[in-house]
DNA sequence: TCGATCACCGTAAACGTTTACGGTACTATG
DNA sequence: CATAGTACCGTAAACGTTTACGGTGATCGA
C-alpha cells in the first residue's frame, strides 16, 4: 500500500481494491509509532489573547497558503493552540515531548526568545515568521518592518512632517523594536529625531489604537504624522481621533497596514499590504527545505527572506504641511 | 507512572525521580496505539474563508473557555485545518481514519450537515456550534439567534418600523434559517409580513456588509430598519451608508451583533452580546458529558442549549417613526 | 542440466506504551 | 506449622504499522 518498487502491479491492485472493500485505513499511532514521524506540521498559537495584532484573518489566510505546499506532501497543518493560562515555554516543551508533529511554525517572536533554543536542542525542525536577536540558525520569514518604516518615514519628510510619532507593541515582540529603530535612523538620516516622547507603545488590537489616540491627543506638542505599526489599531485610532474632532488626512497623517478591516476606513487609509497567501507558501517551503525528508524538493527556497510590503496611496496621508 | 494504587510510595518516588533524571516523557505514539486513545480533541475549522462571520477573535476566545475545562482532564485541544481546496466532508473523513482525535467540536454547521451522520456512523463524540436540520443525538450549543430576531423585531416595531430588512448568510449554513424564519414569525405576530426583497444575503464579512448596503440604497422602497446577522458586516455596511450620506440611527434603525470591532463604531451599535468564554466552557463540557471516560464528572451539563444573548443599546437604532 | 540471478512474496521483529497476569515474600489466622 | 490472604513487583502480550530479510519459483547463461 506504501507504493514500494518490489511488488506486481496485479499484486497492488488486488490489495488496494481489498483495502477499499474493507475501508481499510492506516492508523496513525500505529504508522508514527514505527517510523517516527507524524505527518504533521504545528502552527503554534494563543488563544484568549491578541498577540500579533493581525486580524483573524491573517493567520487564516496564511495557512492556505502553507496547506498548498503541504498538500503535495501528504502533509497535514493543524494549529496547536496554547491556552493563556499556560506558559507557552512549558506547552511547547509539551509537544515535543510527545512528538506531536514532525516540524513547527512559530509566529509572534519575542526580541529574545527561548523557544529557538529549545527547538535547536531537541533537533524539531521549525521554521519562524518573524525574526529574534536568538538565532540558532533556522530559516525564518519577516515581513519588511524596516522597510516600512524606512518608505513612511521618507514619505512624511517629503512631504513636510518633522514631529512623526510612531506605535510599537506593547510586549517583547521582535517587530517593534525593528520598526522603531529603522523609523528612529531615517530620521536621524534626514537630521529629525525620534522623540521618544512620540513612542507609543499599545495593545495590538483595536482598543490599543483607541487608547494611543488618547495618549496622542493629550500631547501639548501634538505630531502631524503617525505610523501604526498593526493592522488592526487603526480602527480604533481613526475613532479615537472621530471623537475629538479630528481627522486623518486633514489634522494628523495616518500611515498603516492594510487589512479586510481597514477598507472600510474612511478616510481610507494610506498603508502596506502583502499576500498573505503567498507568505504562507514561502514559510512552508522554507521549513520543508531544512527537512531532510523534504529538502530536495526545495533545493533554492529562500531559508530567509524579509518579505516585503507595498504601499497602498490613500487619503489618510494626503496632505503636506507649509514648508 | 500512571498512578497505579498497587504500587509502593518508595518505589514510584524511585521511578518519577528517574523519570525526572533522564528526562523521560511517554511517548505519545506508542501511548496512543496500546490504549487506543489519543488525549486531543480536534476543533475543525477551514482555513482561506470566511465562512463564520465572526470576527477572528471569536475562536480564539472560545477556545480558550474550552481550554479551560480540557485542562482538567489532561486534554489538549488543536485546530484542524481543512484546506479551502479539500472537501470538507472529506478531510472529516481522514482525521477520523487516521484516529486523530478522541473527540470533536463542529462549527458552521449547515441546515443539512452531513458530517453529522458520518461522524454518529462512526461512534466518534462529538459536539456542534450551531443546531442543523440533521439530528443524530449529539450534542449542541447555539446562539439564540430566534431569540435575536424575536426582540428586534418586538423593540423595531415598537418604535414603529414597519418595513425592516434582514441580512442573512450567502450559504446554508442552518443559522440564517434560523434568523429569517423567526424574523417572520416575529412580524407576522404584529401584523406585518417580511418582504422577501428585504432578505439581503451576504458573505459574512465586512465586504458582505458593504455589499448589503448598496443592495439596499438601490431599493426604489427603501427600508427603515434592517437587522445585521453576523458580527463583522457592520463595519461594511457603515461605510457603504455613510458614503450615501446615510447614518445609522437617523436614516435607517441598524441592530447588529456586538464585538470588539463594533465598538470603535460610529454611532454606536446596538446589537447583541454573549460571553464568548463562557460559551466555550459550556461546548467542552457538553462535549464530555456524552465520553464515557468523562461523563461523570459532567451529570448534569446542558447537553443542548440555546445561548442568550444580551441586548447592548447604542445610538444605531436611537430613534422613532412618527406614528 | 546446473548454478546464478532476478522478481516477488511472506514472515517476523521492532517502534513505546499499557495492562493482565503470574509470582514472590510477607502477614494474618487457626 | 500449614494455609489463606495481602501487597507488591516483574514479565510478557498486545496495540497497528513498517521494513529487513529469508525464501520460493522462474528465467537466464554456460
Amino acid at each position: 500500500m506504501n507504493g514500494r518498487p518490489d511488488v506486481n502491479e496485479e499484486t497492488r491492485r488486488k490489495v488496494l481494491e481489498a483495502a477499499a472493500e474493507l475501508g481499510y485505513v492506516p492508523n496513525q499511532s500505529g504508522r508514527s509509532l514505527r517510523q517516527g514521524t507524524t505527518n504533521i506540521i504545528g502552527f503554534m498559537m494563543q488563544t484568549g489573547t491578541e498577540i500579533t495584532g493581525q486580524g483573524d484573518t491573517f493567520f487564516m489566510s496564511v495557512f492556505d497558503g502553507v496547506q498548498t505546499v503541504f498538500a503535495r506532501h501528504h502533509l497535514d497543518l493543524v494549529a496547536l493552540l496554547c491556552s493563556s493560562e499556560e506558559d507557552p515555554d512549558d506547552y511547547l516543551r509539551r509537544v515535543v515531548a510527545r512528538g506531536f508533529a514532525d516540524g513547527l511554525i512559530l509566529s509572534a517572536t519575542q526580541r529574545h526568545d527561548a523557544r529557538f533554543e529549545f527547538l535547536a536542542k531537541r533537533k524539531i525542525p521549525f521554521v519562524t515568521l518573524g525574526r529574534s536577536l536568538t538565532d540558532v540558525g533556522q530559516p525564518w520569514l519577516d515581513l519588511d518592518f524596516e522597510g516600512m518604516a524606512q518608505i513612511s518615514i521618507d514619505r512624511l519628510v517629503a512631504r513636510g512632517h518633522r514631529r512623526i510619532a510612531v506605535t510599537r507593541p506593547h510586549d517583547d515582540i521582535n517587530l517593534g523594536h525593528l520598526f522603531v529603530d529603522q523609523s528612529a535612523r531615517a530620521l536621524a538620516a534626514r537630521g529629525l529625531t525620534l522623540d521618544p516622547d512620540l513612542v507609543f507603545s499599545s495593545k495590538p488590537n483595536e482598543a490599543g489604537g483607541y487608547h494611543v489616540a488618547q495618549q496622542l491627543l493629550a500631547k501639548k506638542d501634538r505630531p502631524t504624522a503617525i505610523l501604526l505599526v498593526n493592522e488592526t489599531i487603526a480602527i480604533g485610532f481613526y475613532r479615537g481621533l472621530s471623537e475629538a474632532g479630528l481627522k486623518p488626512g486633514r489634522d494628523i497623517a495616518v500611515i498603516g497596514r492594510q487589512s479586510p478591516q481597514s477598507h472600510f476606513l474612511s478616510p481610507s487609509l494610506t498603508g502596506f499590504t502583502l499576500s498573505r497567501r503567498d507568505l504562507g507558501i514561502a514559510l512552508a517551503e522554507a521549513l520543508l527545505a531544512t527537512m531532510p525528508a523534504f529538502s530536495h524538493f526545495y533545493p533554492d527556497a529562500d531559508l530567509r527572506k524579509v518579505w516585503p510590503e507595498d504601499l497602498v496611496e490613500g487619503e489618510s496621508d494626503a496632505f503636506s504641511l507649509p514648508a
